[in-house]
DNA sequence: CGCGATTTGTGCGTGTCTTCACAAGCGCCT
DNA sequence: AGGCGCTTGTGAAGACACGCACAAATCGCG
């Protein structure tokens, strides 16, 4: 294995195709995609079909060969995809092959939580530095690092080579902080704080919002309930009527 | 306002569409929007167009005025949007005119950040109760809510009308507490564990995975760094070549 | 009362994502 | 060696989402 490269490049160091342009909605995969891949190298398998993965994964078997195919052949017909070579292409493809360090600023209750959680160092991340404005946090130890005062981000930052910085402070700080990430050369955000954040050209930036995705999740509940209340059209169904403060909602169909 | 419907239902008691179906893609922006007018209504605004509240919110106006469209005609040509009227609207589509009960199981690390959360009661929800299943867990009290063994789960979902459950467990865990909560009657389920969740049809399932964003990021960070080294076409460009297990990549242009 | 400035709501072209269905390729068994 | 079953990789079609650009509607002013 490994030797076959499709013919193209006569004497290229390697089958590497300097990383292509994947679908967005792709790369947001391929981190399950890896998480099943490493749960099944861990239960002994050497290789694993399209259609055992991707019910690993959670998705279709099409859509996960398609993926799979944009980063090249690596599977073989007739017997799936080596676990290993698989799970090697997957880690180089989204730069896990080097530790990324990430600086995480504020740290409050969610900071904490996010400071203290193991899920980063198991996937290549190593927090590299704990900041916070208020100085009555800084000089508090955190999982063996120290918290720092925000204003030491730019040192900081280029001292550790930092690549990616979560936002976890209240929303009123983030854009400030954001601002002194960019600053600092820090051309990837993950933000915490339920804002937008405005960067430049250049920069990413992805959310997570717990109460944007609850509030989701309400809509589907609303939903799912007037669709087994509605039918009836049992008496008042005039629910809470938007233009006219009214509600008379009984129990919009709690149980099930 | 609110009396001129279109012609079709004769009799209706209000202009209740009984819940449009939205695009999935509007449902997921409408919570940003919501959040935006409300800002914006703090700021004394009675009014708001749709460039304004785009730019709050940080989509295209032509986006934004596609997803209100689908809630109904609440805008006026000329002014924009009434703040309160919109509000409604969306608090109502969204199912937030009603508190929902949340429960949330695992009370470890993450656990406990949520549970101190007060981004859940600002947007209408309500954490109603506790679980672990660690025995020394349980009975802790945490921002005035007791922790209650997990075992206790079907009985105090349906007591206290458990709308949405948040699994904060480790992936280990996830699995069987989701099986639970679908047991107790429980039809959305925020799930914070790193795995897939297999539940019946009817239930949905919404995922947070902070590792999953990080390595997202990493692949942009990756994809950025190849596109300012390569051009140059410096010497040895053979990176970590995926096949064969060498890494050459002197810094993968770290610094700006 | 009419006109111009402003802003919504939407038809339409474009691009992306998803899914089906199947040819091509691979290994194994006879 | 040949055939058969299994699995990948992909062409094509459908579904969905996005953004432009403009007609329709409203306000304010002279």
């Amino acid at each position: 294995m490994s030797q076959h490269r499709p013919p193209g490049g006569p004497d290229r160091p390697a089958a590497v195709p300097a990383l292509p342009d994947l679908p967005e909605a792709t790369v947001a995969r391929l981190p399950e995609y890896l998480r099943a891949l490493h749960n099944l190298a861990e239960t002994g398998h050497e290789t694993v079909s399209s259609e055992g993965l991707a019910s690993a994964a959670g998705v279709n078997s099409a859509k996960l060969r398609k993926d799979l195919s944009h980063l090249g052949s690596y599977g073989t017909r007739g017997v799936g995809y080596d676990l290993a070579l698989l799970i090697e292409q997957i880690e180089y493809v989204l730069g896990l092959t080097q530790r990324r360090s990430v600086a995480l600023v504020g740290v409050g209750n969610l900071g904490h939580a996010l400071a203290g959680y193991d899920g980063f160092a198991t996937r290549g991340f190593r927090i590299a530095a704990l900041f916070d404005a208020d100085p009555s946090r800084v000089g508090e130890e955190i999982g063996g690092l120290v918290v720092r005062h925000v204003d030491d981000l730019p040192r900081v930052a280029a001292e550790e080579s930092i690549a990616i910085g979560v936002i976890a402070t209240p929303a009123a700080a983030a854009q400030r902080v954001a601002d002194q990430l960019v600053a600092a050369g820090v051309t990837s955000i993950l933000n915490f704080a339920p804002c937008v954040l405005s960067v430049p050209d250049g920069v990413d930036v992805r959310k997570v919002d717990l109460a944007i995705e609850l509030q989701i999740l309400s809509f589907h509940e609303h939903r799912k309930a007037s669709l087994t209340a509605l039918p009836a059209t049992g008496g008042s169904t005039l629910t809470a009527l938007p233009g006219g403060l009214a509600v008379n909602d009984p129990q919009e169909a709690t149980g099930t």
